[in-house]
DNA sequence: CGCGTCAAGGTTAGCGCTAACAGTATCGCC
DNA sequence: GGCGATACTGTTAGCGCTAACCTTGACGCG
């Protein structure tokens, strides 16, 4: 291929003229490259593979690099590699304690192997999820979190088509085809209802919110536990779809109160609804837990220090993030995961609530 | 230039051959192009500038590029149009609800005019914020968020040099080269101490930590309105580097108890703080605000139900994150934002526990 | 001394897309 | 009937980088 700058560049100085730059004004590699005197490929192999460049040459590159401004152009690289060094993450909400400690063990694990993270909040609708994916999918990921196994058709073929890794977080598949890291939910509803029944507790009620699928497997434990014992009666339970607050937990307390239920024990979902249930309870004279017992779920830290302490079910959330990523560099990196489906338990704590 | 895939695609069946897809084996623009019978530039159109194309081609181009999985390659994209339709957002921290919200007001903001937002979180540390830009340059975004004040001198050459339109969150700068969406935290700080003066308090407190340029602003405030009143006393104010927490807001009412503290009133110089105070003093019977007034700041949900609920001040941190991403808006595309500096305001909340 | 080996760097081509310019067809209008 | 305007689509080149292959020179060794 010949050169046609000079002909273009034949009405300015054309010997003298500065390094080009590129159109953003940025600095490009071939810029550095000129400046130490050495082709663009040796100045790319500084930056990514470094033990193929003389370290003298090498520190010469990363000095000049540094005083021109030159920062790597990403798209470029992604484009010519075809890894983007990004990985999706998709959680259901940004609110939720859970799953921004969820991040955090996603990025104490991804970061420090240079990867990217693009986070996506879904707001519990698979719908919102579809279409996220489809966004970030343009980002071509090397690699992919999603939360749940709640996910549209289109989105489960836009994964299956475009086969990039994938690691689901939260519950556990059965699926041998799928990888995923979490805890049994179910389990967790089943524990708490069985220390409440340990506990004398027999008119227990459950207060699920959201209704994402997760919260369902929790009403799934509680009923088992409940009807396993002959004791469950679904007049206790109450459903909504509401999101989830401390402002809800107290109303639930409220609408209890004028419903005349007879609960002696109350099962909350999570711990931001039970925290309001407490609150409520102080504030209306409701004695926990020899009136009412409650419950929560997650253990979120305030729920250590509330009049009376809530029992509850602490989640190994930083952890999933964790080896859900570390399962993914696996896969990322052709390596073959140590297992397909990891199960990192639940913790229950007992407190003053119950 | 003249092609050589003649030559060296002899030996295959030249003719015939498949659209080629890439090396990933995602179909490109190239492929659905062939398969519509039309050139690659025209779905490039359908999918960025709709109104260039015939509607009715539009549609097949659309419904073709569905049928076959093609998902648009944003590094080529980016690397083509030198626009990556990216922010890079940076935050201190994303355990704290704060910026969390902040994030939101970004985020409802960005996603709909199609601008993807890249998270950094600097675990308030300028070294780390200014490692996290080095990364995220690279991705070349078309616009840059910041939180706060506090950058090092290299964090602020990359952007002087880059160019980036950039806005600054939470601090309002006097710089008139700067762009600001923010509050008085000087005037929280203020107002708070005020409102306990108006009380009739006079031995006031402040529990600073973190001691981030927010919490010291406040404390600024605190300490101005004290010395025009001729109360402030040096040891009343406990300053402490460590992370804010429930646990050590309750941990420093223990330490004023153990210190015989002549507190009449604390302010906390955040919410979780002054909730693990209230929890403590509901522990130990310390009658609030009786005996102890207490003060927070920033108005977390939580807030409105403790026993005894939390006075505080409450922050627009949602509106902040929403103006700042429509300062920048206009900012990268070219118009000039209605102000460069914008004071939402704060707002006093008084409540029992003062 | 001829051969293989290795370390260090270079050449060439192309990733998938879009900017900029270049047609082409149709229509209106004086 | 000639001109310009409008609407749509195409051609060409190149964004900044890296994969894959190639060159060069130094060295070891039987």
């Amino acid at each position: 291929m010949t050169t046609r700058d000079g002909d273009r560049a034949s009405s300015l100085t054309a010997k003298t003229r500065k390094p080009r730059s590129s159109r953003t004004g940025r600095a490009t590699m071939a810029d550095v490259a000129e400046r130490v005197g050495i082709s663009a490929i040796t100045v790319s192999r500084a930056f990514k593979r470094p033990e193929l460049v003389a370290p003298e040459l090498r520190q010469r590159i990363l000095d000049t690099a540094q005083s021109m401004g030159y920062v790597p152009n990403q798209a470029a690289s992604a484009l010519a590699s075809a890894r983007s060094m990004t990985v999706a993450v998709l959680i259901p909400s940004m609110t939720n304690m859970v799953f921004v400690e969820t991040m955090a063990g996603i990025h104490d694990q991804l970061l420090p192997r240079g990867y990217q993270v693009l986070i996506g909040v879904s707001h519990y609708s698979p719908l919102e999820e579809e279409r996220l994916i489809r966004t970030y999918l343009q980002f071509q990921p090397d690699g992919i979190l999603l939360t749940g196994t709640d996910h549209t058709a289109v989105t489960q073929t836009y994964l299956s088509a475009l086969r990039s890794p994938t690691v689901h977080m939260m519950e556990l598949l059965d699926d041998p085809d799928s990888l995923s890291v979490g805890c049994s939910q179910e389990e967790g509803g089943r524990l708490m209802t069985t220390h409440l029944l340990e506990r004398g507790y027999r008119r227990i009620g459950f207060v699920a919110v959201q209704l994402d699928p997760r919260t369902m497997a929790r009403f799934d434990g509680y009923r088992n536990a409940l009807t396993e014992a002959g004791l469950y009666d679904e007049k206790r339970v109450w459903r909504l779809p509401d999101p989830s607050s401390i402002h809800l937990g107290a109303a639930m307390i409220d609408r209890m109160m004028a419903e005349n239920t007879d609960c002696d024990a109350v099962f909350f979902c999570n711990d931001d609804l039970a925290q309001g249930a407490l609150f409520q309870c102080q504030r209306r004279g409701i004695r926990v837990p020899d009136q009412l017992a409650i419950g929560g779920f997650n253990d979120l830290p305030a729920s250590a220090w509330t009049t009376p302490t809530l029992t509850t079910v602490a989640t190994p959330r930083y952890g999933i993030g964790r080896h859900a990523a570390a399962m993914l560099l696996d896969l990322m990196e052709g390596r073959e995961p140590a297992q397909r489906r990891l199960d990192l338990g639940l913790t229950f704590i007992a407190r003053e609530s119950t």
